[in-house]
DNA sequence: AATCCGGGGCC
DNA sequence: GGCCCAGGATT
């Protein structure tokens, strides 16, 4: 489609000027290259009034990089100490390329959706090996890489290599949706691509990186998703929806699904020395390569209190049977006491994900018998992904954030 | 096209 | 409790 050769109502399915008229409350909107006015409008004051961050300071590749996948469904505020944490661990594609998955697992620790750094990974290895090092600079070769899509390519490849193109996130969506009130559903995939010919139409082929990250500062000051100040924005002449008071119209966007409740019991069980018995998920899915302590899923039958005392295998869901045995085969290995532990209720932890929540009873597990053994024995034996860990030394292990609160209900708590 | 994948901030 | 956020991979 030849973008510049159309003006935006040919691909809004409407005439949206036509339905407006072309003179609202006495302005001109959108005439013949009004495009050209809104890119000079928009970058004057981001010359003036963008935000500095750190990735800003000097453009590479690779700052833009990482900043761009940290802030993938990540607020800026919540990124910032990451980012320099990373870039300090990290600082170019082959100390990243080579770096030891704990580390990085580490590094990315809290920051959610741990697929990325795994994927960061994967894309900084095949710069390595068939871009000889170097960050590619077209488009399609950009998006090609692990865990960087249409968004993040476009972002890359107007930022750090002024390709003329858009980056349409989110906030994007919301920005020219109001710039046009658009009534497509952004959360509807089908309807990405309405805004990336907008996002064709509008772009400075001159300045796209500077273009784009104006957008992203617009869409964070004067058009916020909640409380916006559109009256007071600098582009308030160019926007439709501003022009007839309809800010809030706009973006259209369906509701999500609700999220699955499941219910857990955390148990901690500490030894003589000090150590705390923690295990490693599996390698795909929630949470993936993160350490917690056992949690073992409650039966349906069983969400209500469990009775303090010992655990048996019939109290354990179906899917847990390998945790809780492995327990008990450490446990009778070690300390020749089964069943494993008597338990005490600490406290209650809820955390919530996107799809799910989980309401964890956390238990103080007891140890039945004193144990003489040196422990350290059982780090020695089994499985690789079961592990005695003292509370004092917790940096040689990622933990996500649920675990963290597991950690401070015990220590709160214990007795 | 729908689902999965985290976590924090805000109301 | 619900919604938002500089999305992408998987199915």
């Amino acid at each position: 489609m030849q973008i510049q050769d159309h003006k935006p109502e040919d691909w809004l399915g409407r005439s949206a000027i036509e339905d407006l008229g072309p003179d609202i409350h006495g302005v001109q909107v959108w005439g013949p290259k009004t495009n050209e006015k809104f890119q000079t409008t928009l970058l004057d004051w981001y010359d003036q009034h963008g935000r500095t961050l750190p990735w800003r300071e000097s453009i590479s590749a690779y700052a833009v990089w990482v900043s761009e996948i940290m802030l993938q469904q990540t607020q800026v505020d919540t990124v910032i100490p990451y980012y320099q944490n990373f870039m300090q661990k990290f600082p170019d594609i082959q100390s990243l390329a080579q770096a030891g998955e704990a580390d990085l697992l580490k590094a990315w620790e809290g920051l959610g959706y741990y697929s990325r750094v795994r994927n960061m990974q994967v894309a900084a290895q095949t710069i390595m090996d068939d871009y000889d090092g170097e960050f590619p600079s077209d488009l399609k070769e950009i998006q090609s890489l692990k865990g960087i899509g249409p968004y993040t390519a476009g972002a890359i490849a107007s930022i750090a290599f002024n390709v003329a193109t858009p980056a349409i996130d989110g906030n994007a969506m919301r920005v020219f949706a109001r710039l046009f009130t658009v009534s497509a559903d952004i959360a509807q995939a089908k309807n990405r691509k309405i805004f990336q010919a907008l996002g064709e139409y509008l772009v400075d082929p001159k300045r796209p990186g500077d273009f784009n990250q104006a957008i992203m500062d617009l869409g964070s000051s004067y058009q916020r998703a909640k409380d916006p100040n559109p009256e007071a924005s600098p582009l308030r002449d160019f926007n439709l929806s501003t022009l007839t008071g309809t800010t809030l119209d706009y973006p259209v966007k369906s509701k999500k699904a609700k999220a699955k409740h499941y219910y857990y019991d955390a148990l901690v069980l500490e030894d003589k020395a000090g150590r705390v018995l923690i295990c490693q998920r599996p390698e795909t899915g929630l949470l993936a390569k993160m350490w917690t302590v056992p949690l073992l899923e409650r039966k349906e039958a069983a969400k209500e209190d469990m009775p303090l005392g010992p655990l048996f295998a019939d109290q354990v869901a179906e899917d847990d049977q390998a945790i809780y045995d492995n327990l008990l085969a450490e446990s009778q290995a070690h300390y020749h006491v089964s069943p494993i532990f008597y338990k005490r209720q600490l406290a209650e932890v809820k955390h919530v994900f996107s799809h799910q929540v989980w309401h964890i009873r956390v238990y103080q597990g007891q140890l039945k018998e004193d144990p003489d053994q040196v422990i350290d024995r059982l780090t020695k034996q089994g499985a690789s992904n079961w592990s005695w860990l003292k509370l004092s030394d917790m940096t040689q292990h990622a933990f996500p954030t649920v675990q963290m609160k597991i950690w401070q209900a015990y220590e709160k708590n214990r007795v």
